[in-house]
DNA sequence: TTCTTGACTTGGACTCTGTCCATCGTAGGA
DNA sequence: TCCTACGATGGACAGAGTCCAAGTCAAGAA
């Protein structure tokens, strides 16, 4: 739970009133919010928060590794707190619902040499798309 | 090369000199431009086409399956022409260029259905980032 | 405890990407 | 050649995100 704050507070990231919620609203459910919604939820706790500064505690956060960006549509980027257990995404095409998956296998494996052009592979990224029970 | 051109036409797609460009646009170099970017060259063949053209434009030929609409970062989409042949995406981290890829392996089987939640499964899209040879 | 200071927050302006709409123009069939 | 429904235009608008100058404050020093 607030093991999120602990960790922050012991890598020296100077603890303020907006970012502890800001933290704490990603720490709390375990879903993928958008920057706007993370704002929302922390404007109930702290009605002064700004825009700019949920939109740098956020970027921070991603910088620091705490937590993934996600990009699952062309619009706002959602915000996933998972970020130290390797997982995937599937993703409603309906209403957009995200949730954490763990396939089999390792997707970087999969690569060949002559298929990575001289690119130093790093990352992959699996997306699963699809209907979820609600709206199929 | 001009496949494209022949195949909306024969889907009776309305030929007018602006969708001709943008078809062409995207049928040459056998790149992944934002829309934009298509704009761009569009513009240089024919200078009154308007920004709303070649986004209606591009929408049409996603939704005719004839272009792929790729977010590779959360900025802009790039469409790409390769829609006939299965492929994933290489993408450089610094400046944004994008592969086309093919990796062995079926990513949807790895997905066990105690890990689908109830979803249908429709696509999978793999997104494979690192650093091309010059930004490395 | 109080002081100090550099880091953080604010809100408004701005950019970028994309959509919408009323009006005008034209491709292609009769 | 003429008609007309479909497409193009451009300007306004919207959503997501960034930037900046000015004000505020966390946390270490004294």
């Amino acid at each position: 739970m607030s093991d999120l704050l602990e960790r922050l507070r012991g890598r020296g990231w100077r603890m303020t009133s907006q970012r502890r919620v800001v933290a704490e609203v990603l720490d709390g459910d375990h879903v993928h919010l958008t920057a706007d919604e993370v704002h929302a939820r922390a404007v109930e706790r702290l009605p002064e928060i700004s825009r700019a500064t949920v939109y740098n505690a956020l970027g921070e956060l991603v910088s620091l590794g705490e937590v993934i960006e996600v990009s699952t549509d062309g619009r706002a980027k959602r915000y996933d707190p998972n970020a130290h257990h390797p997982h995937q995404h599937l993703v409603c095409s309906s209403c957009g619902t995200v949730r954490d998956v763990h396939p089999t296998g390792n997707p970087l494996a999969d690569l060949p040499a002559t298929e990575r052009f001289g690119f130093t592979v790093a990352a992959v990224e699996v997306t699963y798309r699809g209907l979820c029970p609600s709206c199929a």
